[in-house]
DNA sequence: CGACAACTTGACGGGCGTCAACCGGAGTGG
DNA sequence: CCACTCCGGTTGACGCCCGTCAAGTTGTCG
């Protein structure tokens, strides 16, 4: 079994007799990165997936596991973590519905880190076979996975010097815009209030700091009017501000098509 | 122009009029990587190429410049950076000869960082044009490359990790480590006398430090009896102490080829 | 021999970690 | 309906790892 915790109860084998409108969020995301055309659509909308709805906590991929099935998050939000050999814990990214969470193991066959959901979720299960056999004869749709695993490298390059060169202050507010940006794909002028899926323990996790250190510069944070804060609940108050403090340029999102 | 300080004195337009041997470190990588047939390797081969040699520090890509050429580095070695607002460099991987430093930017038009060469190198140029036509008619190669940039990404992930969750000891170590997987391809028990080719400004940069705690730090494993080091030529008195001091696993470099 | 880059060393300070206690809301069970 | 538990968040005291600043040393190149 390719996850461990994850609730069974909508097992759905059937090769989309539904016309594979459950994957829409697949291809809204993949018609972002690049474009497909009509076969490729009804090629994709036609892949045989399993679709299930799990909870807070549950692993999509495990380390070291060995994979067959690749894991595509439909709604909810999910993290990238690895861990250290002394069990220190380091988020790499995060993801949000459409993202295909998964797509390392169609070429490497053994996982490096995890992956698991924030909150509740619902994903889809694609055999790697079914995706490396479209990958082959579709050019475009090589192309558009391609590009999406390209995005995901660049973020993680930015994630890099985030934890590298960025004091606490700056990686917390670039994590922030990072998730406003991601949340809405086209960004107005103003972001709105959010709702965090992640606890302050999760932000240490994925900014090299300690969840005693994640609370007191939230509270700067909100201290000096960039943010308000109650519990996991956001409002900006200064967009300007919390994107110099985050030092955030979203061109690493790679987010215009093309 | 696609580099700024280059030499250009080996300007060599010609479609590899010598059977193309001079990218034969390229198809040593990718044959590391994927099983390539005999007419992906003779497809290759007769890819138009510019070769040249370049001095320390140049400039193979410059952030926010648009790319039509690919650049592979043949002999040397070379490193990836970012720059935050406030003018701090991040060091985001390094490459030896064979790699190809950019790959990205098939798909992304925009750099968003730098690469420069680590001492004396030399490259290949390619249009992007004639690889992404290769890759769109020739799965195998298009897995190859594929696979080549999720092996780029996997490498980010653990310098995340590096960054985010390792102290300073560590870090370095890990940083030597990968190093000497990365430059024997085939390692043997113990790693034998190696001359790092960068400064220990650079290494802090990698690491996220400071020169001077980067300096200390050396002198440091030295004391411990890890390393011995003369400049910079390094030799590895404590291998497997090396290696736990790293916390260094190198399955996340994927090099055992599937 | 002078200039320069890289490396080295010491003194000092601060950002962030550590430890530990406490609070508050949500779920649970009696 | 209320105790109990648990997780996540909050606060304070204290200390260390690493940054900062600044001076000095070494090797290299012209």
């Amino acid at each position: 079994m390719s996850q461990q915790s994850a609730k069974q109860e909508e097992f759905r084998p059937s090769p989309a007799k539904n016309g594979g409108e459950a994957l829409s969020p697949l291809l809204c995301k993949l018609n972002r990165i690049a474009r497909l055309n009509d076969d490729d659509v009804a090629a994709i909308r036609a892949w045989p997936h399993r679709i299930e709805a799990v909870g807070n906590g549950t692993y999509l991929v495990r380390e070291r596991a060995s994979i067959d099935h690749c894991c595509l998050l439909l709604d909810g939000y999910a993290f990238r973590s690895k861990v250290s050999g002394d069990g220190a814990r380091q988020i790499v990214s995060f993801h949000v519905g459409g993202d295909i969470v998964d797509l390392q193991h169609l070429e490497l066959s053994r996982a490096d880190h995890n992956v698991q959901t924030l909150g509740d979720a619902v994903v889809a299960w694609i055999a790697v076979e079914v995706i490396r056999q479209a990958a082959a004869t579709r050019p475009n749709l090589s192309r558009a996975l391609w590009r999406d695993s390209l995005i995901d490298a660049s973020i993680f390059r930015e994630w890099v010097l985030n934890v590298g060169r960025r004091d606490a202050r700056s990686r917390i507010a670039h994590l922030l815009c990072e998730f406003i940006f991601r949340r809405e794909a086209a960004m107005s002028a103003h972001p709105g209030p959010f709702e965090l899926p992640m606890t302050q323990e999760q932000i240490a996790d994925a900014t090299g700091l300690t969840p005693v250190h994640v609370n007191r510069t939230l509270q700067h944070l909100q201290a000096d009017g960039l943010i308000h804060r109650d519990r996991r609940s956001f409002v900006v108050r200064d967009w300007a501000a919390l994107r110099s403090a985050a030092d955030f340029d979203p061109a690493y999102l790679h987010m215009a098509s093309q």
